[in-house]
RNA sequence: GGGCGAUUAGCUCAGUUGGUUAGAGCGCCACCCUUACAAGGUGGAAGUCGGCCGUUCGAGUCGGCCAUCGCCCACCA
């Protein structure tokens, strides 16, 4: 045993020395603190192939090594240790993978802004290995606080098997990946139109960016026509949000027949408006009116333009005084602005198109910080606003600019840098997705990748359907560099000479630039062709790439491991819906192109934690929970089966949270002001303290103020409530010896019981097999609390007392507890452990039918499983009987302000069978309601009223005259709900339609119900007319 | 514009294939520190299940339309 473990075991003999110092409070850290290092160095977490046992495995969906993880990876984590734990339990050979993912732009761009704001530096002034060095250091710092977050949590990762994917491990399957990818030539390099990030001097994909409203303008210039003939315009007008793009305009479009696009436009909204709402309407007749006007002025000067298009007239573009043609296409449509567009290819996705489609020469304007390149003549140099500005005075001192309109303008931002994206146009590689996207597509229609919950493989197939290529090159300095080297001067026989017999070098040949492309799996020196210099490319890999082969590369693929053949396809992966294309679609196919198989059985997509706003958590908008703050004031396991309880199918979680002063305990509600700030000063005590922002030397030496949410109370809460019944066990124990329990020694209670665990194990079970969750954890909620502790505990204290049935009831209860802890172990881990632990010492025997050796630990302890002979509805029927008997006593003394030290006499008329069946219950009616019970024969009641009325057994409570008028008021209200109750299922009864039409077994169960109101309805009257009251 | 989800008690949410008088936690009211538990116990008040129409013997549940909110995708010269 480990050195730690040793010190586990001396906490655990010293915090239970004696039954008795158990605290009344459940005091999380003691069990987080004590057995997580226990389990560690057991090597519980540890899994190695062994082909005796059935593997099941989970790879961890690797955090961003960004920053800490917030309640959303709480969540997601959460669910997998669940999982894991449950499956170990139920004896699979269970392997979680952890690790984390290097996230290319989004640390590359954490560790610069930090380097701009703390030095005022960028990363050209430390250059490429000074920045990467840092993102090192800032990766390294993170990677611990996030696998420390994780095990605070309790999660029972394999960390021996901790990935980073940009280690050597995962950097070798990156670089195999490339390299068969581009020997079947599946990679290529294009120039392409991509989403420039001029702060980051990136291109970003299309997933990186997202849209905002800003406010703009729309200009409308006008192009001169060169030699506008007697009857022809003058002037074609365009109109741009963007004016300095048309430095780089190289055509005007109009459309080839706008007369047949007004028309199908007319019919369109005509059609719409068939079927259009109110609202929807006014909008639509607008456009309609609209659409006809332009029939009027628009229509005749867009004929006669494209006329001269299709003459091959140009236009000349003013500033650059470059004449431009005038082309047909379709994707000038006349129903839009001025029915003409100024086609800017290099900066315009859609110009872009056009422009393949023409011919039409590509002039880049920009260079890659955003200012303005040669090609923009006298606004070389200037930034894209500055040129902005410049352009349109420029235009309207020409006088050609006919109008500007405000318009709100839905801007592409990066999502990294938050800056707007200039479509530009760059070198690029890309991987052709055709035959990859089709291969992830078939695994999730045949079946091999099961989506769960089903509605999310809609935007599985959707995404990948389109088939777009996959850019995977970014302009970045932190990631997997792309293993090419160019080579422009070399011939094919140099090459073939300089890697003859080798296998790990590809090259072909790129006709548009004019060079070599060389691949290898290791890295070329730069004189590896003798004579030739290469040139390594220096972009490196989109990091969904290296992401994308995560659940095989973890494994040690391409070597052909034991892991890999053992562990893979993993079995189930859990994730958030945002990243289903992103990340999901990208290892099928990955794996499909790698391994030859499926990376995952079951993909479960959890629900979004979302702040009291509805928002989703994110660090960018300040709105994400530390859970290390939650674990804090509630638990770990707490914050555990709290997500678990809330992690229900179709909703996502609201999470509304406050800061909590730590000086005063004020809590403050967090507002989208206040959430960013780095200190806040509390309106109750005034006194400051430091949020998670805390940057700042000064604030970060105040007391932190963690941010907390009152969603937590109920699993803190229930927690505690298991604790204490766990308690009451322990304290219960003395002279405990395990042994069978013959069923004739069986109560009622006790048959109930086993009768309700039988069922709970396998709700549970099933529950969890399926992604339940949340009916998991409701199921053991209302068990534990209502049944275990409310009733068996409750009962079983009387038996407690007496040596005769002390053994039985003992081996009773801890069968029970013992059952359920482990049930609750996957959610509760610590907890359960800490009282597992405790009951090794007091009962290191136990359970029923058979006691057994229990487990060193409950992480290995085997998970229950239910025994169906247990469960017995009648027994279950009668132990309802029995609870309402009880809730009509104590509400009883309620209504009449009984005291709680008063014992109430209660009479019971009940047929023979009935009383027999009560009569051993009638100790738990003193202790339990404090009602003092007899058995009286039917006859003549003295003064008493009835509260329950039952199949074969009728219960009263015994009057006193002071009493007399209160209850006949009583009990005349009574009266009239049953009135209602009877006439309103009389009524159903009579209907022909329900009575022949209703199942069978509907019409019955109606029948009875009628029939018990119409026993209760006499019995009231009777206790009326007894108590001298009229009905 | 396309798709998805939601709307149930003051708040946050459950509610299986349609079937007794729609549930929980928090909050609220009353009484209780009863030797497992006040982070607790007992009892209570509180909902025309967003609206309309339909299917059905029967609708919170199924279908249609409308309203409101949220998310994803696409597009906007």
């Amino acid at each position: 045993m480990s050195e730690q473990a040793a010190n586990a075991n001396a906490n655990a003999n010293q915090a239970s020395g004696s039954m008795k110092d158990l605290p009344k409070q459940y005091d999380p850290k003691v069990a987080e603190t004590q057995w997580y290092p226990f389990w560690e160095s057991r090597g519980y977490f540890h899994a190695d192939p062994d082909p005796n046992r059935t593997p099941y495995t989970i790879v961890i969906p690797p955090p961003n090594v960004t920053g800490a993880l917030h309640l959303g990876h709480a969540l997601n984590n959460t669910l997998q240790d669940i999982l894991i734990r449950m499956k170990r339990m139920q004896g699979f050979n269970a392997l979680w993978i952890p690790g984390t993912d290097h996230a290319g732009i989004a640390t590359q761009a954490v560790v610069e802004r930090r380097l701009l704001a703390e030095e005022g530096k960028t990363r050209h002034d430390v250059g490429r290995e000074g920045l990467v060095a840092r993102i090192w250091a800032w990766k390294d710092a993170y990677e611990k606080r996030i696998l420390d977050q994780l095990k605070r949590m309790g999660c029972s990762c394999d960390w021996r098997r901790t990935r980073f994917t940009l280690d050597p491990i995962c950097a070798r399957a990156v670089r195999h990946t490339f390299f068969r990818l581009f020997r079947d030539g599946l990679i290529y390099r294009g120039r392409r139109l991509v989403n420039w990030d001029t702060l980051l001097q990136t291109a970003v994909a299309d997933d990186e960016v997202f849209h905002e409203p800003v406010p703009g303008h729309f200009w409308y210039f006008r192009y001169p026509v060169i030699d506008p003939q007697p009857g022809e315009p003058e002037y074609v007008t365009v109109a741009t949000t963007r004016p300095e793009t048309m430095l780089g305009d190289t055509a005007v479009a109009v459309h080839p027949d706008p007369e047949a696009a007004l028309d199908k436009a007319e019919r369109e909204l005509r059609k719409r408006l068939n079927t259009a709402g109110e609202k929807e309407r006014i909008e639509l007749e607008r456009e309609l009116e609209n659409l006809q006007q332009r029939r009027q002025t628009l229509l005749p000067t867009l004929l006669k333009l494209r006329d001269m298009a299709q003459a091959g007239r140009k236009v000349l573009l003013p500033l650059q005084n470059r004449p431009i043609p005038l082309i047909t296409d379709v994707w000038a449509k006349p129903e839009m602005g001025t029915g003409c567009v100024k086609i800017t290819p290099a900066h315009d996705p859609n110009d872009y198109e056009v422009a393949l489609r023409h011919n039409l020469p590509m002039i880049n304007i920009l260079n890659l910080d955003g200012t303005l390149n040669e090609n923009a003549g006298a606004y070389k140099g200037q930034t894209i606003m500055e040129a902005r500005q410049n352009v349109v005075a420029d235009l309207e001192k020409l006088g050609l600019v006919e109008k500007v309109e405000e318009r709100i303008i839905d801007l592409a931002h990066s999502d990294r840098s938050k800056t707007p994206i200039e479509p530009l146009l760059t070198d690029q590689w890309f991987v052709k997705m055709e035959r990859l996207a089709q291969m992830a597509m078939d695994a999730v229609i045949d079946g091999r990748v099961r989506i769960i919950p089903p509605r999310y493989a809609k935007t599985y197939l959707d995404w990948l359907s389109e088939k777009r290529d996959w850019p995977i090159s970014r302009q970045l300095w932190w990631g997997h560099q792309i293993p090419i080297w160019y080579c422009d001067t070399a011939t094919e026989k140099e090459l073939q000479e300089a890697f003859a017999g080798r296998d790990d070098v590809v090259w072909r040949w790129d006709e548009e630039h004019r060079q070599w492309l060389i691949c290898a799996l290791e890295d070329l020196p730069a004189d590896a062709v003798p004579g030739h210099t290469l040139r390594r490319e220096e972009d490196v890999l989109d990091t969904w790439f290296s992401s994308a082969l995560w659940p095989h590369s973890t494994l040690g693929w391409p070597e052909d491991t034991p892991e890999l053949r053992y562990f893979y396809p993993t079995n189930t992966l859990v994730t958030s819906r945002d990243i289903i294309t992103l990340w999901v679609a990208r290892m099928v196919l990955a794996g499909l192109y790698n391994v030859g198989e499926v990376p995952f059985r079951d993909v479960y997509i959890h629900p979004k934690i979302l702040d009291g706003y509805g928002e989703g958590m994110s660090k960018s908008k300040g709105n994400g929970v530390d859970p290390v703050d939650v674990m804090e004031k509630f638990g770990a396991d707490a914050l555990r089966y709290g997500l678990a309880y809330l992690t229900t199918e179709t909703q996502d979680i609201r999470m509304p949270v406050s800061f909590e002063c730590p000086h005063c305990g004020q809590l403050i509600e967090q507002t989208r002001e206040n959430r960013i700030l780095p200190r806040i000063i509390c309106p109750h005590c005034k006194k400051p303290f430091a949020t998670q922002w805390a940057e700042k030397p000064e604030d970060k030496a105040l007391p932190r103020g963690p941010v907390v949410s009152e969603r937590f109370e109920l699993a803190r809460n229930f927690c505690n409530k298991l604790w204490n019944a766990s308690r009451f066990v322990l304290l219960n124990l003395e002279g405990f010896s395990p042994g069978t329990v013959r069923p004739e020694e069986l109560f009622l209670e006790d048959r109930w019981l086993l009768s309700r665990l039988a069922t709970v194990v396998q709700q549970v079970t099933d529950h969890l097999e399926n992604y339940r969750f949340s009916d998991a954890a409701r199921t053991l909620y209302d068990f534990a609390w209502d049944e275990f502790c409310s009733f068996y505990v409750e009962m079983v204290k009387v038996r407690l007392q007496s040596a005769e049935s002390r053994p039985t009831a003992q081996r009773l209860l801890v069968h029970g507890l013992d059952t359920l802890l482990r049930l609750l172990h996957p959610m509760i881990p610590f907890l359960t452990e800490h009282v597992w632990q405790l009951l090794a010492q007091a009962a290191p025997i136990r359970g029923l039918p058979q006691p057994a050796q229990a487990a060193e630990s409950i992480m290995i302890a085997p998970w229950p499983v239910a025994s169906p002979g247990d469960q017995d509805p009648a027994i279950e029927e009668q132990f309802r009987s029995f609870q309402e008997v009880l809730k009509s006593l104590r509400e009883y003394r309620m209504r009449n302000t009984i005291p709680p030290s008063e014992t109430m006499l209660v009479e019971i008329v009940a047929r023979q069978d009935v009383a027999n069946q009560l009569r051993p219950m009638l100790p738990y009616f003193q202790t339990m309601a404090r009602a003092d019970i007899q058995f009286v024969d039917e006859g003549e009641p003295g003064l008493s009223t009835v509260v329950y009325v039952g199949d074969g057994a009728t219960v009263r409570v015994k009057l006193s005259e002071a009493e007399r008028s209160r209850e006949i008021a009583r009990k005349r209200q009574e009266l009239a709900k049953l009135e209602a109750l009877i006439s309103q299922k009389r009524k159903k009864l009579e209907n022909q339609a329900f009575v022949e039409k209703a199942p069978r077994n509907v019409v019955e169960k109606e029948r009875q119900s009628l029939r018990q109101l119409e026993e209760q309805y006499a019995a009231v009257s009777h206790v009326i007319a007894q108590l001298g009251g009229t009905t």
